[in-house]
DNA sequence: AAAGCATACTAAACCGATTTATTGGCTGTG
DNA sequence: CACAGCCAATAAATCGGTTTAGTATGCTTT
């Protein structure tokens, strides 16, 4: 049975801003690095030290306030109990929220994360997935990002499109959501809808569209060209939905409502639509999409089709440990839909007559 | 002169998902170890190694996708190029701006940053920078949070407001930013001005109360107790702004104007009022703080304090890097101080007479 | 008394880099 | 011809842990 050798290393150390190695943990206490290690880990190897000098080695550990060196614990176990994210910016509702579901379920099971904001650059879409690679991530998340090379670690996106291998895909059910806006605009008597589309860049802008175009469709609305306006720039302002629909109504066609790509366009709308003497929702009901946080605080109260963002992000986090856990040559789920749901608020009314 | 080995070995390499060691590298380049190293980094040591050599172990590492590991790296140089950033929460407004001039700097400079947010959990504030410093961060970030135990590495504060050893405060000219919106309320005319004082956990609250005070002493205002409320709850929702408005408006005392602590309680705020009957700014004028995003798209558009968040973060990033590479009992800034700045929207008017 | 076995550990390899000290060959010089 | 000095590298230590294989000791069993 070891004893540890005279309380003055302890204090001296303690005092000393000298960080506590495993090495001098064990010159302390008259051991090897190993057997403290197994110890301290809790490893099955431990089984075969007696408790007494396992309960010596953790109070000694717990006194000299040892605390592993995360570095060489990934280095040599090949696990860094990391991931990456990689999002298009850091300020936006969007990302915001569902970062914040990544990290709820992340730092739970004992993850660290890394994020990266491309801003819509390729150059950087490309190079951040290498350079997390080396820095040594388990997975990757991509929010509302497009990754293009085939990554060697499990990858999950939210809101990607693209069927590339080694990708789950976590989606909303567009065709649910489009039909429930619609719906809820038909209703409600609107037959001359005007719509923003995203910008081009978006993961989303392509097939909201299309299932947009479905749901008119099957409801006997019919989508009129020229009230079809589309996002342009990448800044994430509502000043973007603003200039839109300036243009959309000085097209001089006539609509009653409007559907927009976001909750921060349809703000921009508002706004516009304001200014060119249009009440909401007396003249023109508006609909958003995502149901970001100051969309209930809008004035009027905005309806919008809600995105359960931070679950998407709960479900990519918990995903993708759970990819990371399986075998490589396992199987993983090539999509996860979730459910949008309806939120009706004070933008939308009957349509005027 | 080293010749690199038949190209089999290349190309097997690049099919198969091994990643490339230095070992593996220099072994297909028959060169030991060190020299590849001293090469790639560029060292003062590589200049005995001729040109032509440097230009095929260049070549090699190109072709056959060498990225160094970079736990290795940090572990060796004891340097991680890694900070650590802790936030509240990861939500729209606050944090999200400041983070996102963090980043901007850091990326730049090669460093990456891990993210926690401890929603105020005084357990979390305490354990999350040591186990940052336990994942070897080389200095911290905290926003909005008041860091209790010294730290061992660097430490700036974005909002902080104690004076602990080792930490750099980055704030705000508080006086001045009450001075601003009081006087603009005053010049309006308006004398009945009722506040919003933030939670008692915020690092703001105390010091944007006392300069407030201050302000309204030296512009001859009185401050009536019953029109000042606080804010409660771990929420960043406008509903906090809501609730306490409400309050206000019910203790029946009178007021022709509003300074909120923040821009989220001041949307909330003003929901009350209308609710209560009130035209924003017709009959109570409201003044915001902060300038989020979604200050100007409020309707009416938020004349607010505006904290220059984004530049803020950048600073607090460009400091800490500052202190991180300057040696360890170097002198360093104690507090750094940035301007506010009014911006003037709607949601102020003339007092009504 | 030899073999078998559990107990209580330790030595040493290893993860993938960086970095210091050293080596062997060659050329030029006193 | 011995010696210094340069060139072109290399061997080996190191960072701080984890992990495998092994060893010394004592006790029981045949």
């Amino acid at each position: 049975m070891p004893r540890p050798k005279s309380g003055t290393a302890l204090r001296s150390r303690k005092a000393s801003g000298q960080r506590v190695s495993l090495k001098s943990l064990a010159e302390h206490l008259g051991l090897s690095q190993a057997a403290v290690s197994l110890v301290i880990n809790r490893s099955p190897g431990a089984k075969s030290i007696p408790l007494r000098t396992q309960e010596l080695i953790r109070q000694a550990a717990r006194e000299l306030n040892y605390r592993p060196n995360h570095l060489a614990r990934s280095l040599r176990q090949q696990r860094s109990y990391t991931i990456g994210v990689v999002v298009p910016e850091i300020s936006e509702g969007y990302a915001a929220l569902v970062m914040s579901g990544i990290e709820d379920h992340l730092l739970q099971e004992g993850y660290f994360y890394f994020v990266v904001s491309h801003r819509h650059r390729d150059e950087l879409i490309e190079e951040y997935p290498l350079l997390l690679q080396q820095r040594a991530v388990e997975g990757l998340i991509a929010v509302d990002t497009a990754i293009t090379g085939a990554a060697q670690i499990p990858l999950v996106a939210v809101s990607g499109h693209r069927e590339v291998p080694g990708v789950t895909n976590i989606v909303l059910d567009h065709a649910r959501a489009a039909t429930l806006a619609m719906e809820h605009l038909t209703k409600l008597g609107h037959r001359q809808i005007a719509f923003i589309k995203g910008q081009e860049f978006s993961s989303d802008t392509a097939i909201r569209w299309e299932s947009v175009r479905h749901a008119a469709q099957a409801l006997g609305v019919k989508i009129n060209d020229r009230q079809v306006g589309q996002l342009e720039g990448e800044s994430s302002s509502p000043v973007l939905g603003y200039q839109v629909t300036k243009k959309l109504i000085a097209s001089g066609e006539a609509f009653t409502a409007l559907f927009a790509f976001n909750d921060i366009s349809a703000i921009g709308a508002i706004q516009a639509l304001r200014e060119a003497g249009r009440q909401i929702p007396r003249d023109v009901s508006v609909v958003g999409f995502d149901d970001i946080q100051s969309a209930a605080f809008q004035n009027p109260a905005l309806t919008t089709v809600r995105q359960p963002l931070r679950e998407m992000g709960m479900l990519a986090a918990e995903t993708l440990l759970r990819r990371i856990a399986a075998p490589p040559e396992a199987d993983y789920p090539k999509e996860i839909v979730v459910q949008p749901e309806l939120i009706c608020r004070a933008s939308t009314g009957a349509a005027p007559r």
